[in-house]
DNA sequence: TTAAACCTGGACATCTAATATCCGGGTTGT
DNA sequence: ACAACCCGGATATTAGATGTCCAGGTTTAA
């Protein structure tokens, strides 16, 4: 899985305990964790064109939230960054050699089946798990955590 | 997901119709699906190193299942293939630069228990998938199946 | 109206892992 | 003894992930 999903959620998760109201420059949210610029600024734009936050030019432009927290699913993320192809790829080799010379059957690739229902059970996990959850749940065990990142990202709110 | 696996499930699928006393090298499982054999070894290796088929050197050598095939899991499968990694791997990226200078918690990181509570549902969906109920599917879905790959292989019985 | 701060997207360069091949070894049946 | 197998390390090859750069556009503020 890609890397870039672990720095997607991460800054959901700092752009939600930022509030709506607050854009982020891409390089402050880089600075955040020491990620490199210029590739973080590749996920937000896979997160933009999601429509899971949205994305505001020019100074004191940057990223914010496109919706509420409770309403971004750690599995709209996931798809945002991933692209919507299955992890295992059926490539049908049933079919190919001296398996084939029968009928090229219509019915469904049994293996292929089976899979894909893992695959549904994960991606029903994680659509169930909600940005907030998680920031729920960072508030639970360290209730210092949002107060830091609104501090170190400038914002001066109670 | 590794291509491999796919590979390797429809082998056993193929060593399953085959029979438990019958040994099968792995030249003809590839030329079965026309498959670079000396990589499909590799993943055979893999499978007898997991104890999912055990191997014979020799004349009328090759490979076979080492137990029933309902004993035999996807996720037995998946597991010898891919290796123990998860597949969302956690680097502590909120323990880095800024967000790093507070308490190094002992906490468990909220987004990496998020994601492994979904692939634990995907590991549990494919543990409860067995080669034999795969094989069962195809001989449901396409009854010639198991006799055209008995065919294939030069196996004579009934 | 100029400058600076920001995003956008394409074109690269680099690095890593998957894919694939090869070969020198074993083991075993005939 | 020979041939048919497996074993596993060394080595290409390739694709994708990672990372950088730049030439645009948009917007704020002076």
């Amino acid at each position: 899985m890609n890397e870039g999903v672990e720095w997607a959620v991460h800054s959901c998760l700092n752009l939600a305990w930022l509030g709506e109201d607050r854009a982020v420059p891409a390089a402050k949210l880089a600075a955040f964790y020491e990620l490199p610029a210029a590739y973080l600024n590749k996920q937000l734009q896979a997160l933009a064109r999601a429509g899971i936050v949205t994305s505001t030019s020019g100074p004191r432009g940057g990223f914010r939230l496109a919706r509420p927290p409770e309403q971004i699913t750690l599995m709209d993320v996931v798809a945002a960054i991933e692209g919507p192809d299955e992890a295992f790829r059926c490539t049908e080799i049933r079919h190919r050699g001296g398996s084939g010379s029968g009928s090229r059957s219509e019915t469904p690739c049994a293996v292929h089946t089976s899979m894909r229902k893992a695959e549904l059970a994960w991606r029903r996990e994680l659509a169930s798990q909600s940005i907030a959850d998680i920031a729920a749940t960072v508030d639970d065990h360290s209730p210092a955590a949002a107060e830091r990142v609104r501090r170190w990202f400038g914002d001066t709110r109670t």
